[in-house]
DNA sequence: ATTCGGACGGCC
DNA sequence: GCCGTCCGAATT
């Protein structure tokens, strides 16, 4: 109801996390208020009877509460979520069937209060008068640069060549778009997925751009600089954002350009509810602000090549033949031996001739990566005879094979070391069988074969950031790789199977991606960069790694998703709660055209999993039918937790 | 008649 | 979630 005699009317997203509670309510502003209220400030309201912090999304003289409640205070007059960040949170929420207030907790940083009195240093414009490095070299990116130099919002999917190539390397290319971008006056953010790769983009950054031309978004920043940074660009102090996940929602005016490094990196994929992912959401606020899109990355995701398939983006990759050219010498050999599986002491049994053929040449010039799938000695053991997992005797968890003084002992992760010997607990055996080598195993081996050249191991929790360009064989697990100087003469990739043999949907795509992280820090076959992948050759994954070739894989990813019917060509949602709540779900997923479920499994003590597929274009209907039957039990206080995800990263 | 508690409904 | 209220049972 609008009137002149209804006073000015907040209209608040309430801080409260309960599904049938997601929505804005009213309150009234006090004429004392009414100097520091504005759409997008936090404010305090007293709801339910206790007071909690707020966020205004409207101010007009309309209600439909007859007497709505005072604002208790303005906590700060510092716009933190204007009209367009509004709209994208709830967007997101809605398409991952969560609410406002979780989504809100993803995007926009606890307030520092001391941080808002600080004086605003003066923030220079980025110079964007340096040319383009990297992109013109891609067909089609000239035109690209040019649109987002024109203010257009543009989309394109892009894999650079995998070789070491710096300062011409990835950031390089997402600096060029930032910079046309910035150039026509719009705004940019560029994403990374983790703080190595913040690294290496902030370094390029701040050669490229003026010092305070852009600002960082990081968790590890801590609260206050968090906060500075935030309310830079919310007050528009600066219009270029470099940041890992949470950094997407960044309130850029005018937003031009969002970027998106490593698209296929699952850390995009935000573990809290309602479990958004960054790709989907760059590419919902690029639609949303019709800004421009570059989702990048050396491998490419069956949802890039879906988005380009629709033509909503466009590619801009060198054929494969150039790829092959610019890039390592890459070729496949068959691990051939499983000597392994039947004596954990084995020596060289799962590396092939051509491994030392490649170690060798390599050592001639430099360092060489071995890329190891897994950590530690000998990661998971087994009975030698009836293959039961070696679990510890106390807790049951996994026994892992450590190397100490006396040979091999063997550790629980949470009791510590065994203190007797072990033995099968199903047929009585104290042998065991290593079906998998770890980086520390692989170390030894090598280090014997190659007495006089220097060993490093990095692996998440011990990681090496960066390696000279003296010879010295580099071992590393999958993601942990370390940065080198001069590139890496060499590389080897071990045990292919172990990441293919991932039960996860993913597990092609994943693999060609890790292995093409690696390809890229090996130099150009030209100067004699080598590839070698140890692994099934007639394996898919594999093959695309020889022929250096991420879009085609991609490509024929989703045409297998599309037969299959899983994401990107339905939408899956998962409902996970006692069995009486799935129940009530079937009355409202049976409605939607096309939708299938299945189970509902037992995941533990009443806590059932129903999985739900749809056609994409009914996901929507889905999620929001899903949504609703939260909200109602939510309401009703039906016992038991529901959690709902949708299109989840990972499909065991 | 009076007090206490648990369940339920609404939250502006 | 939290609070307020409403009703029934126990207590004087």
């Amino acid at each position: 109801m609008t009137s002149p005699d209804v006073p000015l009317i907040a209209h608040v997203a309430v801080d409260v996390a309960l599904p049938h509670l997601d929505r804005p309510f009213d309150y009234v502003v006090t004429p004392a208020q009414t100097a520091t209220v504005a759409v997008g400030v936090r404010v305090r309201v007293r709801f339910a009877g206790k007071l909690r912090d707020g966020y205004v999304l409207a101010l007009d003289h309309s209600t439909d509460v007859a007497a709505p409640a005072p604002l208790e205070r303005v906590l700060s007059p510092e716009v933190v979520m204007p009209p367009a960040t509004a709209g994208l949170v709830r967007a997101v929420a809605d398409h991952w069937g969560g609410t406002f207030s979780d989504v809100v907790r993803l995007a926009i940083p606890p307030r520092h209060a001391t941080s808002e009195a600080a004086s605003r240093p003066r923030r220079p414009d980025p110079d964007t008068s340096q040319p383009a490095q990297v992109l013109p070299g891609y067909p089609g990116a000239e035109r690209f640069l040019a649109a987002l130099g024109a203010g257009e919002g543009v989309r394109a999917a892009w894999t650079p060549v995998p070789v070491f190539a710096p300062p011409g390397d990835w950031a390089a290319g997402l600096l060029d778009a930032a910079a046309a971008t910035l150039s026509a006056g719009r705004g940019a953010i560029l994403m990374v997925p983790d703080a190595a790769a913040m690294a290496v983009l902030t370094a390029q950054a701040s050669a490229r751009f003026s010092e305070g031309s852009f600002v960082t978004l990081t968790a590890d920043l801590g609260p206050a600089a968090r906060y500075r940074n935030y309310l830079a660009v919310s007050r528009g102090d600066v219009r270029c954002v470099l940041g890992t996940r949470g950094a997407v929602f960044a309130p850029v005016a005018d937003l031009g350009l969002i970027a998106v490094w490593d698209e296929g990196n699952d850390a995009y994929a935000e573990p809290r509810a309602p479990y958004p992912h960054v790709r989907e959401v760059a590419a919902l606020r690029a639609s949303r602000e019709g800004s421009g899109l570059l989702l990048a990355g050396y491998g490419r995701t069956a949802e890039v090549a879906a988005l380009a398939a629709r033509g909503w983006l466009v590619p801009v990759d060198l054929p494969a033949r150039d790829i092959r050219r610019l890039g390592p010498a890459v070729r496949a050999a068959t691990d051939t031996d499983r000597a392994l599986e039947r004596d954990p002491h084995a020596r060289g049994a799962r590396l092939p001739h051509d491994v030392f053929t490649v170690l060798r040449a390599g050592l001639a010039s430099g360092p060489v990566l071995v890329q190891v799938p897994r950590a530690g000695y000998a990661p998971r053991l087994r009975c030698q005879t009836c293959r039961a997992a070696a679990d510890c005797p106390t807790c049951g968890l996994p026994l892992r094979g450590e190397c100490g003084p006396e040979g091999l002992t063997l550790t629980c992760v949470s009791c510590g070391p065994l203190p007797g010997p072990w033995r099968c607990p199903h047929c009585g055996d104290t042998r065991l069988r290593a079906p998998q080598v770890g980086v520390a195993r692989t170390a030894e081996e090598l280090g014997r074969a190659f007495p006089q050249t220097a060993v490093v191991q990095s692996w998440s929790g011990h990681r090496v950031e960066t390696v000279g360009a003296a010879p010295a064989l580099i071992l590393a697990t999958p993601g942990a790789e370390p940065r080198p100087e001069a590139g890496y003469a060499a590389a080897v990739l071990l045990d292919a199977g172990v990441l293919l043999a991932r039960p996860d949907l993913r597990a092609g795509e994943e693999a060609l991606r890790r292995w093409l992280e690696a390809s890229a820090l090996v130099r150009a076959a030209e100067l004699d960069g080598t590839v070698l992948i140890v692994g099934e050759p007639t394996e898919r994954a594999v093959q695309a790694l020889v022929r250096l070739d991420a879009a085609g894989a991609a490509a024929r990813e989703l045409s297998e998703r599309e037969q299959a019917h899983f994401p990107p060509a339905a939408r899956l949602v998962l409902l996970e709660g006692p069995r009486a709540a799935l129940e009530d779900a079937e009355a409202a997923w049976r409605p939607v055209a096309g939708a299938e479920h299945f189970g509902p499994i037992l995941l533990e003590d009443d806590v059932w999993r129903l999985t739900l597929r749809c056609p994409p274009e009914r996901g929507a209907e889905l999620v929001g039918g899903m949504k609703s039957l939260v909200s109602e039990r939510s309401a009703r206080k039906a016992p038991g937790a529901v959690r709902l995800r949708v299109d989840p990263q990972s499909v065991g």
